[in-house]
DNA sequence: AGTTTTGGTGAAGATTGCGTGAAGATTGTT
DNA sequence: AACAATCTTCACGCAATCTTCACCAAAACT
């Protein structure tokens, strides 16, 4: 699954794309301000960013310069219509790689994402096992609503969003909780046998989470 | 007998439009500003907007948006044919119901507002238990009606309008008030009681809102 | 095989977050 | 001003959840 980050400050925006995107299997985060989004790029994989220039603490110009230091990540910009066109062309110089100008339609936006992704996107298996609904915080795995603690459902999403790929302990813990916290690693270990646990109640043959002795864990597809 | 609101600046063209819908028995009412409009709608019943994106003081971008985060009243946007089809098409993003691109023939403003009106009455059928009283503040639960406060009322119609969707306390705050308000986010959970306390009152086997710890809350159907 | 290290397991604290009722603060009305 | 309605805060108890721990099993190493 691929993970796309909006970036926009206003939220009935935010959340109108970000009900498209899931629609059409993206999963979706949502940040209001450049400073959030760049510590967010910093520490978190993501495919895509939708960012809109007119943002509360800097520019999207400056997070567009800022992400590019480091990446190629796909950054697609947002516009209010009363932008100068100028400003926004001027970002594509920047190496932004598409622009939509508000108010958009939502086609356009799934458009321009898929148009941008569409060389990964036939490579993902599609039919993963699993569904991550955003919206209701829960997972779907075989179509069946997994019930999950929030740690449970923060660590197995991250997987699923990652999957056959290993995650160390430390990583997973980075993802439970925001702030640094002094905890011992073995709490993953508890987690994650929840987390089976869940699973084998609806399918008891796999074992879909795989260990990684004296690493972390992976989520195998 | 339903009630159109037509919102267009051209005296002309709103009148005109006026004639044809009261040809087919529709109520029509002509504003040609955002702010009369918004006004209006809060005191009284409109079964759907004609809006002119061109207005003199606000745009209908603006005007669509406020009507939003209280109703779904259906909105059908008008435009000057130079508007990119793209932004109108945007304004969908936001909630509108279908779009008409000046000039339109009188038929074409019937069938519009026809056909909406004919979508909205099955869109309220679906056995929903639920159903928004805007104009009286009131919702009515299995057909009997619940006297809500104010802050009662627009955290439940907001749930009922996007159910099966977890709202976080701080979304639900915002929703109560239009300014930033350092108050504690646990009135939320105070408001969630007493609303569950009335649903109680009608349906004592069942409670439709569910909480999801360290998040929000969500109205499941 | 024996030893050491690492992970799995179940259960027992510790912690956090929510529901509850009631009291205090605010708002609006007469 | 006085009152009523409503909103907000608070403290307490409980339940869900998180974390730790002790013990056993499995793997890696000597």
């Amino acid at each position: 699954m691929q993970h796309i980050l909006i970036v926009e400050d206003d939220r009935t925006i935010a959340e109108s794309i970000a009900f498209i995107l899931e629609q059409d299997s993206f999963s979706c985060q949502w940040f209001d301000n450049g400073r959030d989004t760049l510590d967010y790029i910093e520490n978190n994989e993501v495919d895509l960013m939708l960012l809109d220039v007119g943002l509360p603490d800097m520019s999207g110009f400056d997070v567009l310069r800022k992400v590019r230091i480091k990446s190629n990540l796909p950054v697609i910009i947002i516009s209010a219509r009363d932008d100068e066109s100028d400003q926004v062309l001027g970002l594509e110089g920047l190496g932004a790689n598409g622009y939509i100008t508000k108010p958009f339609s939502p086609r356009l936006v799934v458009a321009h994402v898929r148009s941008q992704l569409r060389r990964d996107r036939a490579d993902k298996n599609p039919k993963s096992k699993f569904s991550i609904n955003q919206a209701m915080q829960r997972v779907l795995f075989h179509n069946q609503e997994l019930t999950l603690t929030p740690a449970e459902f923060k660590i197995l999403s991250h997987l699923i969003k990652h999957p056959n790929q290993v995650h160390t302990r430390e990583y997973l813990m980075n993802i439970i909780w925001d702030r640094p916290h002094g905890s011992d690693e073995k709490t993953i270990n508890t987690h994650i046998k929840s987390i089976r646990k869940r699973l084998h109640e609806i399918d008891e043959m796999n074992d879909y989470i795989e260990t990684h002795r004296g690493i972390g864990y992976s989520l195998i597809e």
